[in-house]
DNA sequence: AACTGAATCAACCGCGTGATA
DNA sequence: TTATCACGCGGTTGATTCAGT
């Protein structure tokens, strides 16, 4: 195994960095500015190569990085371009401000694709149903009105979940669905609906707050899941007191930063600029331009403002959900459909 | 308390691509 | 046109942390 050109040149330290390498390099880029990486070991005085001090930069020095949980947006995001995009986790992060495409790729790999493969035995989905929130993930539709939430009465433009999975009405057979992780991508470009919802609670408002931040992650998480990210953040917060005492937001405009309140941006206009960019003599074929210009169609449902919202307990149980409603889809992707079925009783016990 | 397997994620590696000489 | 270099990306590794026994 090699090293990079840069690296051979002379020794150069591997490994986790210090708080020490990190201030040199933070201080050192805040005030030049990065230029040609393979200079900045040597100017700013790090005993590194320089693809590795670019990658500490991007994937965890920035400023304008996104720390702590993805929220189930972020989360819905991910699963929705990644069914289009594949692991273009680059591209995919450039549609998420503050996240890294390490960052995106890790959770997938570590969370939504863990998720995938559990799924493959459907009766793991149980505990997803256990804690009363079911009706959350239902559809809003005509045939259950008393879900429909007010403030989204045209529903056309929202997204539904084909809901009729034999799952839902007590007869699924586990044994009919396994997914191929590999082809996972081909089982979403064969949807003709789009596989995500909007989902709403009428009875508890507090999920309409878009509220994954960091801070507010916080607040809302249970007392486990809250010293969980403080320890997993033990690090960011050397890293947040390096930035502060490094960074001041005159300097951060030489970064083309983006603004830290910036929401997530709609999937729609991402997609758009990838479809723009497509050549039509590309290897993408034409079933992907057209489930591409099918979330055209639907992503303003999947990219809630500020009074709109995407419900989940949490981050896992959001996931399933989105996951659920993509198996929905695929087993019944041959034909189109137009209304779910709600079930109206169910028991999960 | 100690051990162990699983999960997480920062960092590394190799490759492809574009710019430049 | 070719060679070289730097950058960016996706896949993978491995150290650390967590959770269960």
């Amino acid at each position: 195994m090699g090293h990079h050109s840069c690296c051979n040149k002379q020794k150069v330290k591997r490994g986790l960095w210090s708080p020490e390498e990190d201030e040199k390099l933070i201080n050192y880029i805040t005030t030049y500015g990065h230029g040609c990486w393979s200079s900045v070991p040597k100017l700013a005085g790090l005993h590194r190569c320089g693809k590795s001090c670019r990658l500490r930069w991007i994937n965890y020095l920035r400023p304008d990085l996104k720390r702590g949980s993805f929220s189930s947006q972020e989360a819905a995001l991910i699963i929705e371009l990644h069914s289009i995009l594949g692991n273009r986790w680059a591209q995919i992060a450039k549609h998420l401000p503050g996240r890294t495409d390490n960052e995106v790729k890790n959770f997938w790999n570590s969370s939504i694709k863990k998720k995938l493969l559990s799924h493959d035995v459907f009766p793991s989905l149980s505990t997803f149903f256990c804690n009363g929130s079911i009706e959350s993930f239902f559809p809003l539709s005509t045939e259950n009105p008393s879900l429909i939430n007010p403030h989204h009465h045209n529903h056309q433009d929202h997204l539904y979940l084909p809901i009729s999975s034999p799952i839902l009405h007590g007869n699924f057979d586990h044994n009919d669905i396994k997914i191929d992780i590999n082809n996972y991508n081909s089982y979403f470009l064969h949807i003709q609906n789009p596989m995500l919802q909007t989902v709403v609670s009428s009875n508890n408002p507090s999920f309409f707050e878009d509220s994954w931040s960091l801070g507010s992650v916080l607040s809302h998480l249970n007392p486990s899941q809250e010293i969980q990210i403080t320890k997993s953040d033990a690090t960011t917060h050397h890293h947040y007191n390096i930035v502060e005492k490094f960074i001041n937001p005159s300097t951060l405009q030489h970064y083309d930063l983006v603004e830290p309140n910036i929401t997530v941006p709609k999937v729609c206009d991402s997609i758009e600029d990838y479809v723009y960019n497509i050549p039509y003599n590309s290897s993408v074929s034409q079933e992907q331009h057209e489930a591409l210009e099918r979330v055209q169609c639907y992503t303003p449902s999947i990219c809630p403002q500020d009074d709109q919202t995407l419900v989940a307990k949490n981050q896992m149980e959001y996931i399933d959900a989105l996951i659920i409603s993509s198996f929905q889809s695929t087993a019944t992707s041959s034909s189109i459909v137009t209304k779910p079925i709600i079930p109206s009783t169910l028991d999960y016990s």
